[in-house]
DNA sequence: TAGATTGTTAATCGATTAACAATC
DNA sequence: TAGATTGTTAATCGATTAACAATC
C-alpha cells in the first residue's frame, strides 16, 4: 500500500497550498510555453508571458513563484525548466488512472480530450447504466456496465472518478465511488454532492458559469439600452 | 433597434457590478429554494440555505442581498419573491437566443441541458462544419451547415454564442461571430480567443479546472505518504 | 416578551498590485 | 555599464467573516 503511494512522494519540497486562481491560471502558462517550445525557444520571461495572455507580469512572476522554480534575471526561466515545474507542481508528471462514469454526450466529449493524460489524468474505462452501451468503446475507451464498477474500483486501486451522469444518478454514483474508496471527484452533475470531508471535490455546475455570463451581458445590455436613450435625447 | 433592446430594461435599480464568486453561487441558491417551493414551502432563512449548501450564512445573506431582495426579519425571504429577485437579477427572467457551433459530442451534450431556457439561454440552432450533420437534429435542435451562420445571425439578430469547436478551430469561429455582431461568447475550447474588449467572454477551459483537483489530488497524497511513513518509524 | 433573523457596519483575511533591491 | 528581469517586501484592494442594532 505505502509502495503503491509512493510515486506522489517527490520529497520536493513546493506541496504548498495556492489559491484556486493561481492554479487555474498555471496551465494557461503551460500550454503558451509548450507552444515556445515547440517553435524552439529557450527561454521565456513573465513579461512575454503576461503580453501573451492579457494578464499582469507580477502576477505571472506570483503564480510562477509558487512552482518552486528559480529564473534568471533579466533572462527568465528556461522553457523546459518551466514546463517540468508547472507540470510536477500539479501532479501532472505521473498520470492517476481514472474511471469515468456516465457514458452519455457529456462523456464521450470527455473521453475525447486526449490531452488529459498529458495532465495527469488517463481515463482507463468509463460505466454507464445502458446495457446496449456495454461492451462499445468510445474514444477507444471501452465502456463498462456499471455493477462492474466496484470490483474492478477495488482492483485496480482507483482513486479519482469523473461524474457525467444526469443530476437525478448523481449522488448513487458518488456513493458508490465512496465505497469503491475514491480519493477525488471531479462531478458535472449539476447538483452538490454529499460525501466524506476528506474526499475532494471539484463541481463543474455550468449553471453557475452560465449565471455569470448572464448577469454580465444583461449589464451590458442596460448600459446600452442607456446610451441610446441618452442619444435620443441629445438628438 | 433600441424597441428590440427595451426588455432589457427593467428600471430596477439591481445593475450593481458584483463579484464573479457571488455570481457563481446565486444559482445554487436558486435551485435549492425552488426544490423548496416544489414540496410547498413559503419562507426560506439564510441558515437553512447555509446549512443545506454548507454555506457561511453571513455570506448567503450578503449575496442575496445583491439580488436588491428585502426579507422580514425573524422570517426570512419569501420563496417565490427570492426566486424571481435571482433571476431577475442574473437575467433569466427573459432568455436570449443563442447559438451553438460545432455539433460533436461536447455540443450535443449542451444542446440536452434543458434547464438553460430557465436560466435566460435559449439554443435555437447548432452549426457544424461537418455536411454530413447538417440536416439532422439533436435533442430537437437543428444542426446547419457552418456557412449559414452568418447570414442568420444578422437576420436573427443573435447575441449570445456557444463555441464547442476544437481548439484549432475556435479562433476562426470567434471571428465570425464577432462580424456577426455578438455580444457575448461562452468558449468552451481550450484556448485564449483574441476578441474585442467589449465582447464578454466566459472560458471554460477544463484544464484550468483539472489543474485545481490534480494538485489538491497531489497534496492530498503526500500528506498520506507522510502519515504511512510516520506510522512506520512510530510502529 | 424572547429569540431568530435581517440589514448594516466594522474587522479580518487573502489576493492582487506596486515598489524596489538584487542580479546578470 | 545600462537595462531588463527576477525575487521580495510593502501597499492596496476586495471579499469574507464577525459584530451588532433593528425588527417582527
Amino acid at each position: 500500500m505505502a509502495a503503491d503511494l509512493k510515486n506522489f512522494d517527490t520529497g520536493a519540497p513546493e506541496g504548498r497550498a495556492v489559491s484556486e486562481a493561481t492554479l487555474r491560471r498555471l496551465p494557461l502558462y503551460h500550454r503558451f510555453v509548450k507552444e515556445l517550445a515547440q517553435i524552439g525557444n529557450l527561454v521565456v520571461s513573465c513579461t512575454q508571458i503576461g503580453a501573451a495572455l492579457d494578464l499582469d507580469s507580477t502576477q505571472v512572476r506570483k503564480d510562477i513563484e509558487a512552482t518552486g522554480i528559480v529564473g534568471r534575471p533579466r533572462v527568465g526561466y528556461g522553457v523546459p525548466d518551466l514546463i517540468a515545474a508547472i507540470e510536477r507542481f500539479l501532479g501532472w508528471d505521473n498520470a492517476t488512472d481514472a474511471f469515468l462514469v456516465g457514458a452519455g454526450h457529456l462523456g464521450a466529449a470527455l473521453l475525447g480530450y486526449r490531452r488529459f493524460e498529458e495532465c495527469g489524468l488517463k481515463i482507463i474505462a468509463a460505466f454507464d447504466t445502458d446495457a446496449r452501451k456495454a461492451g462499445t468503446e468510445i474514444h477507444g475507451k471501452k465502456i463498462l456496465p456499471l455493477d462492474k464498477l466496484p470490483d474492478l474500483m477495488e482492483r485496480m486501486k482507483i482513486r479519482i472518478a469523473i461524474i457525467a451522469v444526469p443530476a437525478a444518478a448523481a449522488q448513487g454514483v458518488a456513493d458508490l465511488l465512496v465505497d469503491g474508496g475514491v480519493r477525488a471527484v471531479w462531478n458535472f452533475a449539476p447538483v452538490r454532492l454529499a460525501l466524506p470531508q476528506d474526499v475532494i471535490v471539484h463541481n463543474e455546475d455550468l449553471y453557475c458559469s452560465l449565471a455569470a455570463l448572464s448577469q454580465k451581458l444583461k449589464l451590458a445590455m442596460q448600459a446600452e439600452v442607456r446610451r441610446q436613450q441618452q442619444q435620443q435625447q441629445d438628438g
